[in-house]
DNA sequence: AATCCGGTTCTTTTT
DNA sequence: GAACCGGATT
């Protein structure tokens, strides 16, 4: 089609319209923004405002289609449709029938929402991306948007071509824990020693398989002369089978499964192809082998792919993660755009040259260099305690004095490498009478009763699950022990049928004389149980499980402290699922199980308390903190012993250091020890090689004074920190509200502390519904504490 | 079937 | 130092 003048005039008008409509974004942004066909490479630095892109591109597709793109005015346009155009650029549209006038002048085939697909890691970031588009878009647009983890897409797709991928309609979804024992269960079938073949060391093996699509087969094939992997082939393929006999899948199978469904059936592949007219992937240097052919599987159709990513921070290659699906992304689309955000939003200049200095000591990434309009703000605090206690009280003494300058407790972040340092900055939190939370550690769904209750939940649904029976069958006591389970699993094996098919027919098999009352019994539970699950809702048939399975009353008879809290946890799960199933439109018990298996305890973090998080550096990947501690930064610990003989491995160590860095926006810290106890060992190290490679500019040193090194009776020998005049009590703390611990403290009252002796209150600041108090310790120096936490360990002298 | 003891192990872990 | 697992013991 020819170009006319009229042309011309109208994508002009048309992309100033659009462009203003986005003016929030720096023109890279746009760029990637405005790009909606074809092959996008966006390499998007820390902080670049990359979630920010890919909603807006979202918003673009929907909202304006190829829009800029298009050169040709639309086909209905005539002077007049020039002439509103113009005014709507001279003057924002008013009424809604306007702004839906504009948008039509302006969209050139827009995509319907479920033509969209963008794919994430995390749960969080997918809700993020439905919330936010929830807000630009408006509700009902946004649901139709499919923004889901990798795993929960797969799923989905699963769920709809189930027959197709050789799947049961129940199929149940095993965890990490679950493909353990499964495993452990394989190689004791084989009559292999788990000393020479660790279930976990096999389990990473066979999931980098399937992370290469290779089946027990193919990988035996590629792997036939090594003894060890050919055993590992023969525990694969006992491990798959043991699956499908219980219909289950991991983690890896969703992925596999569904690429192998796409691959073998066209019509399902082409119905995908054409539904998805733009596929977007988020923190792209993190998919491995099989998400990369999954997207390139999806995008195969219109090509229009645009993928997101930083090579700097991809640091889970151990998990099978590869950065070449980035740095090859060109070699696959040779037409491939790509744009670089380099702007940073979120750090202080100081913070980001500081972690630029650090990541350009590695070979082997896409040439980058971020920038920032930031103000430079502070240096970076290094600090270097004689032990891990003056370590981590320097971190504790450092938040008090944030606090006490007014700061919340929430605003700070303590990052480690590894999480058995999280134990000593808990303790001096705990003395210091700092608020704190720990993301990671055990999750409310690995507890064992949560375990239970799902795992029963698991056999309604599915009970051929028998891994999941062999866990309730006799929990509570049912006097099914595991000699009897044994036996029907043989008969099962015999039989080629499941094990609960057996156990329901325990009557015909004398060898369950034993306990084949109980057996039949337990599966006319579960029997009945299904039965309703057809028509009562799902909290309402988990009152029924509860009381059926006597695992309530089971606990109320034990009536220790232990079984109250399994008692309130039980009961958690149970307020868990009221609220799935207010918030879905149909609720199912399908469904809700779906959604708690792809649960992690990210997704419980809470920012609205008022407490220092803590975690590990691989957690922080995504979020951000005004002040960000690293600590434990020797050598050893970080980079870990581990990595240091290979290069690749000290390389992504180094990346590890580039995230956790560049989590801060305003305040960095970064802390170490020369001597600390570790895995019951004194251990003496050097300040880890990250810090050195720092540019010296950026850095302000903190060491223990040598000359008070023979305080013997303190025990804390570092420069204390600089007194700070507390704020004056201001008169809108003043109100009285009940505050029992934190009111019980006078000024000039002396107290004693359990770890720092007799001191005497020197100011009280009453703060949030709790007390800043400064204390000055005989020997110890002046201490802030908060009044309601550290209470605990202080009495009145 | 439950409990104790002793030996072993100890990165990171989006789903 | 602690947590976890397996075998042996009650």
């Amino acid at each position: 089609m020819e170009r006319t003048q009229f042309d011309i005039r109208y994508a002009t008008l048309r992309r100033a319209v659009i462009e203003r409509d986005f003016a929030h974004l720096n023109d890279k942004q746009k760029e990637a923004v405005f790009n909606t066909e074809g092959p996008v490479l966006i390499l998007a630095g820390a902080g670049s405002g990359k979630t920010t892109v890919l909603i807006n591109k979202i918003v673009n597709i929907l909202r304006y289609g190829s829009g800029v793109q298009c050169e040709q005015a639309p086909f209905f346009a005539k002077d007049e449709e020039l002439r509103r155009l113009a005014r709507y650029l001279a003057e924002k549209p008013q009424t809604e029938e306007e702004l839906t006038d504009m948008y039509r002048l302006c969209s050139v085939s827009p995509a319907r929402p479920w033509e969209v697909i963008a794919i994430t890691f995390t749960n969080k970031a997918a809700n993020e991306l439905r919330e936010r588009l929830n807000t630009a878009i408006g509700a009902e647009a946004a649901s139709g948007v499919w923004a889901h983890t990798f795993h929960s897409a797969c799923l989905r797709i699963l769920r709809s071509n189930f027959d197709k991928a050789s799947l049961s309609r129940n199929f149940t979804i095993y965890d990490e824990d679950d493909k353990r024992r499964v495993l452990t269960e394989s190689i004791r079938a084989l009559g292999l020693d788990e000393k020479h073949y660790d279930p976990r060391a096999v389990g990473s093996e066979i999931s980098r398989a399937k992370d290469n699509l290779l089946s027990p087969r193919a990988y035996e094939a590629e792997n036939g002369n090594d003894h060890y992997r050919k055993t590992v082939a023969s525990i694969y393929h006992e491990y798959q089978g043991r699956l499908s006999m219980s219909d289950a899948m991991d983690f890896d199978d969703i992925i596999v499964k569904t690429v192998e469904l796409l691959k073998k059936h066209e019509e399902v592949r082409n119905h995908y192809q054409n539904q998805f007219r733009y596929v977007l992937v988020d923190e792209y240097q993190d998919t491995n082998y099989a998400q990369y052919v999954l997207s390139s599987l999806l995008a195969g159709g219109r090509r229009n792919i645009s993928v997101v990513g930083d090579d700097d921070q991809s640091i889970y290659k151990f998990r099978g993660a590869t950065i070449q699906n980035i740095l090859g992304f060109e070699d696959q689309y040779p037409d491939a755009l790509v744009i670089r955000l380099e702007q940073n939003y979120r750090s202080t200049s100081t913070i980001l040259n500081a972690a630029n200095g650090v990541i350009k000591n590695n070979c082997g990434r896409k040439s980058k260099t971020l920038w920032t309009e930031n103000p430079a703000g502070g240096k970076i605090t290094v600090y270097r305690g004689s032990t891990q206690e003056e370590e981590t009280e320097f971190i504790a003494s450092n938040i008090l004095r944030d606090v006490s300058e007014g700061v919340p407790f929430s605003k700070h972040a303590v990052l480690y490498r590894n999480n058995v340092l999280s134990n000593n900055v808990e303790q001096a939190f705990k003395r210091n009478g700092i608020p704190y939370r720990i993301l990671s550690g055990l999750r409310f769904f690995d507890r064992a009763e949560i375990k239970d209750m799902l795992a029963n939940l698991w056999i309604i649904q599915n009970p051929a699950d028998t891994l999941r029976l062999k866990r309730i069958i006799n929990n509570p006591k049912r006097n099914i022990g595991d000699r009897s389970i044994e036996k029907a699993e043989q008969i099962a094996h015999n039989e080629k049928t499941t094990v609960f098919e057996i156990l329901k027919n325990a009557n015909e098999y004398p060898e369950l004389s034993r306990g084949r009352e109980q057996m039949t019994a337990f599966c006319k539970m579960i029997e009945e149980l299904r039965q309703m699950e057809e028509f009562l809702p799902l909290d309402e048939l988990y009152d029924e499980l509860l009381e059926k399975s006597s695992y309530m009353s089971a606990l109320k008879i034990k009536n220790d402290m232990e079984s109250r809290a399994r008692i309130e946890n039980v009961l958690e799960l149970k307020s868990n699922i009221t609220d799935y199933c207010t918030r879905t439109e149909k609720p199912s018990l399908n469904g809700f199980l779906e959604e708690i298996s792809l649960f992690t305890d990210i997704d419980r973090y809470d920012a609205s308390a008022d407490a220092v998080i803590m975690m590990t550096m691989h957690a922080a990947k995504g979020l951000e903190f005004d002040h960000v501690f690293l600590c434990g930064m020797e050598e050893g610990l970080f980079p870990s012993f581990r990595s240091m003989e290979s290069d690749d491995d000290i390389e992504e160590e180094r990346r590890l250091c580039y995230v956790a860095m560049t989590r801060a926006k305003k305040n960095l810290r970064i802390t170490c020890a020369d001597r600390r106890m570790i895995f019951g060992q004194t251990r003496y190290s050097r300040p880890s090689r990250f810090i050195e490679e720092i540019p010296q500019e950026f850095i302000e040193k903190f060491e223990p004074q040598t000359n008070i090194t023979e305080n013997k009776e303190s025990g804390y020998r570092y420069k204390p920190t600089e007194p700070v005049t507390l704020p004056k009590i201001s008169s809108f703390v003043t109100k009285k509200e009940e505050q029992p611990s934190a009111n019980l403290y006078a000024v000039g009252e002396m107290i004693t502390h359990k770890a720092f002796g007799r001191g005497m209150i020197l100011a009280a600041t009453p703060m949030g519904g709790d007390c800043l108090l400064e204390i000055a310790f005989d020997g110890v120096g002046t201490k802030r504490l908060m009044a309601k936490s550290a209470s605990q360990y202080m009495k009145k002298a």
